[in-house]
DNA sequence: TAGTGGTCTAGACCACTAG
DNA sequence: TAGTGGTCTAGACCACTAG
């Protein structure tokens, strides 16, 4: 009823191309034609085949036309934070310490810096009904003169104790996801066997220039965790947040 | 040079909201105002505003005004297909068997389907260098006489499976990630011992209306398999694909 | 009531494509 | 050269917000 017309151009083409009328690579009618066949104006027209580009249904080739897209099966939207994706969420944080250190050649490599750059390492175990649940290492360059306050470390995530005075916008991140059989340090923070296993996430953070600005390494007891992703499609929205 | 001014204008806006000059919450001057500002019309000006509005940095709210948005910290963005996501890729595929089948409790559960509606349970082991790296069981619903062509389930990932005819657009996704040691029938066919760790990931299938349409669980050798994704900040482009 | 963003129109000029 | 999508203008009317 109240919808606008744009946005029923819209539905009227996702169902042109679910029911399969219309298949990936197929050109669709010009602007133009488009115009007439529904009687609107070129913007509106235009408008609508924006937001069926923002969601993935079209592309356009300047001077050519608009093409139906092949559908990306493999692309998911992954939520993930150290300290609430845990199953029964954290409730406290043990800081195990904070030093400054020289760094490993993992380190080197991971954070590329200078083998004579000082990083701190930050070591923290999170619990949840008093046991702990995971391990977690951080890895930040080291700037002399900027303090580290124990008690923003305790209870920040990673991406906040990078940021801090840059903008989360300019950060980007990358995560890796590994499993992993405990060593001994870790069977032993976590209280755990050899055979159960961890769930390992790696998280690079890197500024605008995609230069790290720091490096972690979280490990989770394997019976307390997992990650959630849904297809970008269920994801409806045209915002990426 | 040649960038449009729109896009001048989100640039400008970036720029400001990544330095900290206008911060998340704080409201933006009104569209008229931008014009302006910097000499436009309307149409540009929201034509900038749509543009960082589908990246994230802002949001509108109809008869206030335009706000600058909360990073959202914890989204990513995760490539996953369970036969091109292992390490050394899939060379070939060992079909053990297909077998129409009672439902148990789990599948019940997990395909919302009536006790005695059957399934077809598709059960493979994906190999690289003739070692086998997954096993990979899924579940479909049972349709009378639609057959079940050996050679398709031989290569084919899971929406492949299931889309068939339904266009691939119109399919929604989930995956659940876990850790996990391994069955004793695990550690047989894939050559493995209880201590090395395997991960699992289970692929839901749901047609438009969410009502699941396949079910499937993956159990990957962690020592050739890992998972990476990056923030969806480091993917500009406007579009899900 | 004045101001805001949302939708829509009817034009214009441009660079590019492809015959 | 005719047609395509990309950018941009200067208007209009609307529902909604907030004093």
């Amino acid at each position: 009823m109240g919808s606008p017309i744009y946005l029923k151009i819209v539905e009227d083409f996702k169902e042109r191309i679910n029911s399969g009328e219309i298949k990936p690579g197929d050109m669709i009618k010009s602007e133009n034609a488009l115009c007439e066949e529904y009687s609107v104006s070129r913007m509106t027209v235009r408008k609508s085949l924006n937001v069926l580009a923002g969601e993935g249904y079209i592309y356009s080739v300047p001077g050519k036309g608009n093409f139906i897209n092949e559908p990306n099966q493999d692309k998911y939207i992954l939520y993930f934070n150290e300290m609430t994706s845990i199953e029964s969420s954290v409730e406290d944080t043990q800081l195990l310490d904070v030093n400054i250190i020289k760094p490993t050649l993992e380190i080197i490599f991971n954070m590329q810096i200078p083998e004579n750059k000082r990083v701190v390492l930050i070591r923290r175990v999170f619990l949840s009904d008093d046991n702990p649940v995971a391990y977690d290492i951080k890895y930040i360059p080291y700037y002399r003169g900027i303090p580290i306050v124990e008690k923003e470390i305790h209870y920040a995530t990673f991406p906040e104790i990078v940021a801090k005075k840059k903008s989360l916008f300019a950060i980007n991140k990358e995560l890796k996801i590994k499993v992993q059989k405990p060593s001994e340090e870790l069977q032993e923070i976590l209280g755990i066997e050899i055979s159960d296993p961890v769930m390992v996430i790696e998280q690079k953070m890197l500024d605008e220039g995609n230069r790290p600005i720091g490096w972690g390494v979280t490990y989770f007891r394997g019976d307390f965790f997992h990650l959630q992703a849904v297809s970008s499609f269920a994801d409806k929205s045209n915002s990426i947040y």
